[in-house]
DNA sequence: ATTCCCCACCTTTTT
DNA sequence: GGTGGGGAAT
C-alpha cells in the first residue's frame, strides 16, 4: 500500500484535488479530467506539486508526466517541490531509496519550450530540419518589415500598417484560430482595408521562414498543433504522456487549448489549474473561455475542485482585493477567506507627485527592514516598466540595492544582437536573418552586398567554405573578409566544442563594435555578461534557442549566484510578479492613466483586465499593503522636456467601497529631503577646473 | 551603394 | 535615451 503521509498537510479540497482518480495495481493511475479553480494564495502550486508527487508515489513514471507552466521559473519550482514531497513521503516507507525524480520529471516547461523539444524530436515526420532556429519577436518583426518593403507596401500614399502591427495581426489570427477578416474586424478595424495586402504579406512571411529554416514563437505552437492533426502522430505523442498538468490555465489561448485537447481527447489524465480572476494576458490572445468552458467539454463533465482557503494573506489584505473584485460586472464571485487572522489594515497613501512617491517608498522600505523584514521580502509593483524610473534613481541615490524584474531589454540591445547573430548564423547557415545582420557589420557591406553574399552562399548549398569565393566590394578591406570567412568556417566545424566559441566571436567582433558604437565602453560589460551566461548552457544550439525562449528575467539572472546572498528590494511589473508573494507590497501609480492604463480606456473588456491586474498586484501581499496615489501624475506621451501632467486622476478602481478597506495616509516630501545638497555629505573633492581643461 | 547625420518617435504587459 | 527612418554627402 503506497504511503499517504504526503497528504497530511492538505486541507479537504486540496486533498480531493491531489487524490482525484484511482491507482490501478501494476497499471498506473487512472483519472478523468480535473479542473482546479484556485483563488490567489490558496496553495495552488503546492497542490499541483502534491498531485505530481501523488502520481509518482502511486507508480506513475515521472518521465511520462507532462507539466505545462507559464514560465520556466515556475516549471523549475514545480519540479523542485514535487521531488521534495515525494522524497519525504517515500523516505518514510522506503528509507531513502528515491532516485532523482526531479531529473526524470524532465517534461516540465512552457508550451513553447515543450513545443520546441517535441518538434526537434519529430522533425523528420514534419519535413522540418531539426536544426531550425527560433526567432524572437523583434526578429520576426524585422523579417516582416523587409518583406513589407520588398512587396512595395511601405510606400503607399495611404499608410500601410507598421511592422509591429502586421506581426500583431498575424499572431492574433494564429493564436485565436480566427480568420484574418475576423481579427481585423474585431481588433484592428483601421487596417481592414488592407486585408488583401496583409494576406499576401503573410504568405511571403511564411514562405521566407520556411526557406530560412526559422520558426517564430507562434510556429512552435502551430507546428505542434499541425502535428496533432495527423492521427497516428497525435496518438503516438498523446500516449507518451500518461498525465498532463497545466498551470495558469486562464492565460492559455485557443491554439494551446486545441493542442491540449488533441493530446488528451477524452480528458483522461488531464488536470488544469487556474483562476479566472487572474486572467491578465488577453493581449497575448489568452481566452478565459478555456477555463470557464473546460468542465462541459467532456462527458461526463470534468471534476471541479475549488480552493478558496487563503494561506498567503491576512484578512485585511484580502478585504481590499475582494472589494476591488466585487465591483467587476461579470465575474465568478469568490470571496477569499484567510486562515491567518485579521492583520494590519492596508493603506492608501496620497503623495504630491512621483518624486514624493519615491521618497515615501524608500523611507518605508528601510523602516521595515529595521523592523526585521528583509528587503527581499518587500516588493514594489507597477503597471509598466517605466513607472519605476524615478524610484530607481532615488533608490540608487540612497544606496538601497534592488533588482528589477520584467522589461529588461538586454537581448534587445544592438550589440548583443550582433554577437548572437553570428552564433545563430553559425548554428543555422540558412538563417538569412542572422547572416544579413552579421555581414553588414563589415565596413563597405550594406544591404545590397549582404544580399548578394547570401545568394552566393545559397547557390553553394549553404557551406561556409563558399564565402571564400565571394568577391566583397572594393571598400571592404581584404583582411576583414578573410577574418569573417575564417571565423564562420571554424564555428561551423561540428567537432568544435561549445566552450570558447563566444570568446572567439567576441574577439572577432571587438573592432566592429568599437567602430559602430560611440560609447562602446559602457556597453562592454554587456558582452562580458553574455559570455558569462553562455557558460551555463551545454551547447550552442541550446544557448541560442533557450535564450530566445526564456530570456533573462532580471539583471540578477545575468550576474548569477553572488548576488543571491545579498539583500535587495524587488521591483517588478505586475505581469512578471504572477504567482509570487512578498511580506509587503507597494503598488505604484494607482491613478487613472496607469490603473487602468491610458491605452485601455474605452474598451470595457480591457478595463476589466486592468481590474484583474490590480487584483493580482494586491493579492501578492502577505501582511502589508500600500496603494500609492500621486496627485500629480505625468503623462507618458510627450516630449522629453515636456511637463504635461494631470491632477486628481484617482483610479476608477478606488471606489468608496474599496477605500473603506484602507487607512488613508498623506505623505509630504520632507523639506530639503530631495535636495541634492544634503546628500553630498561624503567628503569628495573635485578639481572641476582640471576636468574642464581636459575637455579640449 | 554605403555611410553619416539629423530628426521624429516612442515607451503596456510577454512566450 | 535610444532607435529607426529619411535625406544628403561620399
Amino acid at each position: 500500500m503506497p504511503t499517504t503521509s504526503h497528504l497530511d498537510r492538505l486541507n479537504g479540497p486540496q486533498r480531493k484535488a491531489v487524490t482525484h482518480g484511482e491507482a490501478l495495481p501494476e497499471k498506473g493511475y487512472r483519472a478523468g479530467p480535473l479542473l482546479i479553480v484556485a483563488g490567489a494564495g490558496t496553495g495552488k502550486t503546492d497542490t499541483l506539486a502534491h498531485r505530481v508527487a501523488h502520481l509518482v508515489i502511486n507508480g506513475v513514471d515521472p518521465a511520462r508526466i507532462l507539466m505545462l507552466t507559464f514560465t520556466r521559473r515556475a516549471a523549475q519550482e514545480m519540479r523542485r517541490r514535487a521531488h521534495e514531497i515525494t522524497r519525504k513521503a517515500l523516505n518514510d516507507t522506503l528509507g531513502g531509496a528515491t532516485q532523482s525524480i526531479a531529473q526524470r520529471l524532465s517534461w516540465a516547461g512552457t508550451f513553447h519550450s515543450v513545443g520546441n523539444r517535441l518538434l526537434r524530436h519529430y522533425a523528420a515526420h514534419l519535413q522540418l530540419d531539426p536544426h531550425f532556429s527560433v526567432i524572437d519577436r523583434s526578429d520576426a518583426a524585422d523579417l516582416m518589415d523587409s518583406l513589407r518593403e520588398e512587396l512595395g507596401f511601405a510606400e503607399r500614399e495611404q499608410r500601410f500598417p507598421r511592422k509591429d502591427t502586421c506581426l500583431g495581426i498575424y499572431s492574433n489570427r494564429v493564436n485565436t484560430r480566427s480568420s484574418l477578416a475576423e481579427v481585423l474586424e474585431r481588433h484592428y478595424p483601421w487596417c481592414a482595408q488592407w486585408g488583401g495586402e496583409l494576406a499576401q504579406l503573410y504568405r511571403a512571411y511564411v514562405e521566407q521562414k520556411q526557406h530560412a529554416n526559422l520558426l517564430d514563437y507562434d510556429d512552435l505552437l502551430l507546428y505542434w498543433h499541425g502535428m496533432m492533426a495527423e492521427p497516428r502522430l497525435a496518438q503516438h505523442i498523446g500516449a507518451h504522456f500518461d498525465h498532463v498538468l497545466v498551470d495558469e490555465f486562464q492565460d492559455t489561448n485557443r491554439l494551446q487549448a486545441e493542442i491540449l485537447y488533441a493530446m488528451k481527447p477524452d480528458g483522461a489524465g488531464l488536470t488544469v489549474v487556474g483562476d479566472d480572476a487572474q486572467a491578465i494576458y488577453s493581449f497575448r490572445a489568452a481566452a478565459v473561455e478555456n477555463i470557464l468552458g473546460f468542465p462541459e467539454r467532456f462527458t461526463p463533465p470534468a471534476e471541479v475542485v475549488t480552493l478558496a482557503q487563503n494561506y498567503r494573506s491576512t484578512q485585511q489584505v484580502l478585504d481590499v482585493a475582494n472589494a476591488v473584485m466585487a465591483e467587476a460586472p461579470r465575474q465568478h464571485r469568490k470571496y477569499l477567506l484567510s486562515i491567518r487572522g485579521e492583520g494590519a489594515r492596508g493603506r492608501v497613501v496620497t503623495v504630491d507627485d512621483l518624486q514624493t512617491q519615491a521618497e515615501f517608498i524608500c523611507t518605508e522600505v528601510l523602516k521595515k527592514r529595521e523592523a526585521s523584514v528583509p528587503l527581499k521580502r518587500q516588493v514594489v509593483l507597477f503597471r509598466s516598466g517605466s513607472h519605476s524610473d524615478i524610484l530607481e534613481v532615488e533608490l540608487t541615490k540612497r544606496k538601497v540595492p534592488f533588482v528589477k524584474y520584467g522589461g529588461l531589454k538586454f537581448l534587445e540591445a544592438a550589440h548583443i544582437k550582433d554577437l548572437l547573430g553570428v552564433l545563430r548564423w553559425a548554428d543555422n547557415p540558412r538563417n538569412t536573418l542572422a547572416a544579413f545582420r552579421t555581414l553588414q557589420l563589415l565596413p563597405g557591406i550594406g544591404p545590397v552586398h549582404a544580399r548578394a553574399a547570401i545568394e552566393h552562399l545559397e547557390r553553394a548549398g549553404h557551406s561556409f567554405a563558399a564565402l571564400k569565393t565571394f568577391a566583397p566590394p572594393q571598400q571592404t578591406p581584404e583582411i576583414d573578409w578573410r577574418r569573417l570567412t575564417e571565423l564562420m568556417h571554424s564555428l561551423a566545424d561540428p567537432q568544435r566544442p561549445w566552450a570558447g566559441q563566444l570568446s572567439m566571436v567576441r574577439e572577432w567582433y571587438q573592432r566592429y563594435f568599437e567602430r559602430l558604437y560611440e560609447q562602446h565602453h559602457t556597453r562592454q560589460g554587456d558582452l562580458e555578461q553574455l559570455e558569462l551566461l553562455s557558460g551555463q548552457f551545454p551547447s550552442r544550439e541550446r544557448f541560442v534557442t533557450e535564450l530566445t525562449l526564456d530570456p533573462p528575467h532580471a539583471t540578477s539572472d545575468l550576474s548569477g549566484r553572488p548576488t543571491l546572498d545579498d539583500d535587495y528590494l524587488v521591483l517588478s511589473t505586475i505581469h512578471s510578479a504572477k504567482g509570487m508573494e512578498w511580506d509587503s507590497v507597494y503598488v505604484l501609480n494607482v491613478v487613472d492613466g496607469s490603473f487602468p492604463s491610458e491605452f485601455s480606456t474605452g474598451k470595457p473588456e480591457l478595463i476589466e483586465e486592468e481590474r484583474r491586474l490590480l487584483y493580482v498586484a494586491l493579492t501578492r501581499a502577505q501582511n502589508e499593503l500600500a496603494v500609492m496615489v500621486p496627485l500629480k501624475f505625468h503623462l507618458t506621451k510627450q516630449a522629453r522636456t515636456g511637463d504635461a501632467h494631470v491632477y486628481g486622476g484617482r483610479s476608477r478602481f478606488m471606489t468608496e467601497r474599496v477605500l473603506k478597506t484602507l487607512d488613508p495616509v498623506t505623505f509630504h516630501s520632507a523639506p530639503g529631503a530631495s535636495d541634492a545638497l544634503q546628500d553630498s555629505s561624503s567628503t569628495v573633492t573635485l578639481d572641476v577646473g582640471a576636468r574642464l581643461r581636459e575637455m579640449w
